[in-house]
DNA sequence: GTCTATACTGAGATAGAC
DNA sequence: GTCTATCTCAGTATAGAC
């Protein structure tokens, strides 16, 4: 039977997404799913593999939904490549289309804002990375491969600390309009990505 | 004796720096200490409550270099505000410049990842943050008070991002020119606040 | 194969003697 | 101020019932 599998999987989702990783024990878990806490270690091994299939449950659709914008975008634009608003866009709307799943993205928000973002999703990830970067290589051919790079490491970042909404900036007014975030978002990556180049272009390795 | 407590600090800076704060227990701090583990109780309350007093001894002076940059920029472009550029590589050089303060940069880049700058530091940062925010407030004044809010915390992502130096952007680079990086930075972080503005003007609100 | 009951180790916190 | 002893709760491991 998957029955238990299944309630603990939609349990920690709720729950990792609601008080965070490491402020969510297992006991409150297994309480609230109504299973006993050895399943979990007998299913999952350990906490922090029961985090990573919570997130690989629903990683696989949304990054299979960011290529496919990103494709489309790219043939809209060909033969030109697709510019880098439309790349930036391709890449977040999947994720923060909050409408859709808004507990998935509290969850990616505070599993990004614990440092947990595990080994495994960003290896599984790292196909679907790789894509973007060569469409970013494609937009701004004169900025070199290890400069993208690090701004391609810093808009994470960016990403990352937008998803986990601070009560300093009008948490109001996000909630009422999600979608302006993401557009400012959008505009900040992309305003990064184009910045003038500081790096020396002989620094530059090739893909 | 504040011997006992300045030992307790100087350790703990040290491990939180190396292993992380979840992953540095209490007492393997007293055990590199020297001292007893109820002394930690008694000088700092937790171990959140030492985290931060950790923090706080060290960015104190830090806080005050980036009030003086940015009081020498602002000075030197008068009656001109300040360029953008300007006001963010006197909010990153004094934290950033790595030579000097490589364990704390390294501290820091730890309780930005585990998401734990906590909100004693966020309060004691915030007149601080205040006076960079009015004068970005200058040099874009067409920019909403909103949407620069947001733009500050997407920029204080990448910064964060950025100090937990990632293997898969070059680390040994990373090694050889800190400046470089702190360099990309402040041009990543200048483009997006430089980006077109997306939030409509009405919605802004004087500080 | 699946699940339950229970025990083990190590964490942070605390009370009270000195 | 400091130390010992102890408490509670965490994640984990295992033995054995179905």
């Amino acid at each position: 039977m998957t029955d238990t599998r299944q309630k603990i999987l939609d349990t920690a989702e709720r729950l990792f997404g609601e008080f965070g990783y490491s402020d969510t024990s297992l006991r409150h878990i297994i309480s609230e799913a109504g299973v006993n806490l050895a399943a979990i270690h007998y299913h999952f091994g350990s906490k922090q593999d029961l985090l990573d299939q919570v997130i690989m449950r629903k990683a696989g659709p949304i990054n299979e939904n960011r290529l496919k914008f990103l494709d489309h975008f790219e043939t809209e634009a060909a033969p030109q490549p697709a510019p880098v608003e439309k790349i930036i866009e391709a890449f977040l709307t999947p994720l923060l289309a909050i409408e859709k799943n808004p507990e998935f993205v509290k969850l990616m928000g505070r599993v990004h804002a614990e440092g947990l973002m595990p080994e495994i999703a960003s290896r599984n990830f790292q196909p679907m990375i790789a894509r973007f970067i060569s469409a970013l290589h494609r937009a701004l051919p004169d900025l070199p491969a290890k400069e993208l790079a690090w701004r391609a490491h810093f808009a994470l970042g960016a990403m990352a600390h937008a998803m986990t909404l601070r009560p300093e900036v009008d948490l109001e007014a996000a909630r009422e309009a999600p979608s302006m975030i993401v557009r400012m978002l959008i505009a900040f990556i992309s305003g990064g990505f184009c910045a003038p180049i500081v790096m020396d272009k002989e620094t530059e390795v090739n893909p």
